[in-house]
RNA sequence: GCGCGCGUAGCUCAGUGGUAGAGCACACGACUUUUAAUCGCGGGGUCGCGGGUUCGAAUCCCGCCGCGCGCACCA
């Protein structure tokens, strides 16, 4: 008989015994979460108040006539003792309790010999039995493919390393929504299940409407839809909410992942850089306590106004090249390779630009770590963007950087519908020369745009990322309750 | 997708060619202020999966699966 038989036999026994092991309800009210009865103890225990606390056991030392648990509840942890002399004929049973199990204990507040405050308990009750063992009491949990595989045991382990990371997650999405809220953005949703994907450059996740006996694309982004919303006459409006891209995982790329968009009409992209480096300052403010951060053991300042740079400005910086003097594939290459870089040639100029941007990241300037915006960028990487007037190729469009990882991409939007429709075609052109993430062309949007959209700026975050850097945590599944993980077989 | 590394008891890990181990957990016993309780005693393994080399494989080789790290890819 293993472990797990053993406490099957248990619950058996229990409920022959007439006791039931996952009773409907407490037998006694809770009085107290068991911080806040450690916070009230003095007054308590010099009462002798009755309390009820309830929780789960966690360490358990059986002494023969008398038990010493821990047990552990939502708010914190607390010792409870239970005699013999006190309890009568339901001690043998409380010696049958295991870790794991979840009991209520009734008692009074009394201090141990070595200081400990400890629940006397006058009665107690099972209130759920656990057949399985938990991780090791001292070592607890190291395996990071179990501890994203059963988030349950992670939690129960590395509770204080895990829990406030999702409580700092959930306080951030409250803050974004708080602050877009107070600044007139109306939150919206829109279509996860959609018949096109767009509004980004990714393949999608495919699967099939039977009733309409069709395929449907679950969103790569809600860009298109946000932007009908646009010329639908709301003027402020954001989502935030899950998307999903049919690519790999790695140390910040989960297939599906929380983004949040806003867009506004009348604004620009360099209004909403102003805007999105106030809401993130403010974020980490209130999440964190302070603008300044500390990740991975560098310390980086939030505080606005955020350094800004163009891409053009930062490639020269970085590799001495300026593009503006290769207008065509061709001559930037040859420039590029002049100096050693290696690049993929298999890519328009836009692509080659990208890759010198990336270039100059992997040359780890610290300076690259701080809060950066990178703004001005080639047209052929963003088909939804408004063109910079007198510059050619180029669009108004930012990306902001944190710590190495890209955490915002935003731009003036496209509204012309006769250019959008070019660069659809552009598009199209891609995806026929091989360029499976080429995006598609969305009739229905083009029309959209027909009727009118105002001028807007649009801004997306990667919510995940931004959950990184302000809970200094090195990997996106530190900071997704149930990353995805591959088949066990 | 490529490279490197890892996969041994429920958990954390040792074991690098010669009868599979430890701590915790678990079972049984002792103990009426313990606290990573302690003490005694005991059970528990297709060594990720499959194949090969060898008298003999957890250990060496090949393939596969899973995970990690790096690279590539990725608004």
């Amino acid at each position: 008989m293993d472990e797990r038989d053993i406490r099957t036999a248990k619950v058996q026994e229990l409920r022959e015994s007439g006791s039931e092991p996952y009773p409907p309800r407490l037998p006694t009210p809770r009085t107290h979460q068991i911080a806040a009865a450690i916070a009230e103890f003095d007054a308590l225990a010099a009462e002798k108040t009755s309390v009820t606390l309830v929780g789960r056991i966690v360490l358990f030392r059986d002494m023969g006539k008398v038990i010493f648990l821990t047990v552990e509840d939502g708010s914190g942890r607390l010792q409870f003792y239970l005699r013999r002399d006190d309890i009568g004929e339901g001690f043998a049973l409380a010696r049958k309790l295991d870790l794991g199990d979840f009991i209520s204990g009734t008692g009074y507040f009394f201090t141990t010999r070595t200081g400990e405050k400890t629940l006397h308990l006058t009665a107690y009750a099972l209130l759920s039995k656990s057949l399985r063992g938990l991780p090791a009491k001292h070592e607890g949990l190291r395996d990071v493919e179990l501890r994203h595989r059963k988030r349950y045991l992670d939690l129960i382990a590395n509770r204080d390393e895990v829990m406030p990371v999702f409580i700092a997650r959930a306080r951030i999405l409250a803050a974004l929504r708080r602050f877009l809220d107070k600044h007139g953005y109306i939150e919206v949703e829109t279509p996860i299940l959609q018949p096109l994907y767009g509004g980004a450059t990714a393949a999608p996740f495919t699967t099939h409407h039977n009733a309409a006996d069709r395929d449907m694309y679950l969103r790569i982004a809600p860009e298109l839809y946000l932007k009908r919303l646009l010329v639908g006459g709301l003027e402020r409006v954001y989502e935030l909410g899950r998307v999903f891209r049919n690519e790999g995982v790695d140390r910040s790329h989960n297939p599906e992942f929380t983004m949040l968009e806003y867009y506004e009409a009348y604004a620009d992209y360099l209004s909403m850089m102003t805007f999105t480096e106030t809401m993130i300052a403010a974020v980490a403010e209130q999440v964190t306590g302070g603008m300044v951060i500390t990740y991975q053991g560098i310390t980086l300042d939030l505080t606005p106004p955020w350094k800004r740079i163009t891409l053009h400005d930062l490639i020269a910086q970085a590799t001495g090249i300026d593009y503006d003097q290769y207008p065509d594939k061709e001559s930037l290459l040859a420039a590029i390779r002049a100096r050693g870089i290696a690049v993929d040639p298999a890519r328009g100029r836009g692509r080659l630009i990208d890759q010198l941007k990336d270039y100059a990241f992997e040359a780890r300037d610290p300076e690259l770590l701080k809060p950066l915006f990178l703004y001005d960028y080639p047209l052929d990487l963003s088909p939804l963007a408004k063109q910079k007037p007198g510059t050619p190729g180029m669009v108004e469009r930012f990306q902001a950087h944190l710590a190495g990882m890209q955490l915002v991409t935003a731009f003036s939007e496209l509204n012309d519908p006769l250019d959008q429709r070019a660069r659809f075609e552009d598009q199209a052109r891609q995806r026929a020369a091989g360029d499976a993430e080429a995006q598609v062309l969305d009739e229905d949007y083009i029309e959209a745009l027909e009727v009118g959209m105002p001028p807007a700026g649009g801004v997306g975050i990667g919510v995940d990322r931004l959950v990184m850097a302000l809970t200094d945590q090195p990997n996106i599944r530190e900071v997704i309750l149930f990353p995805t993980m591959r088949e066990l077989h």
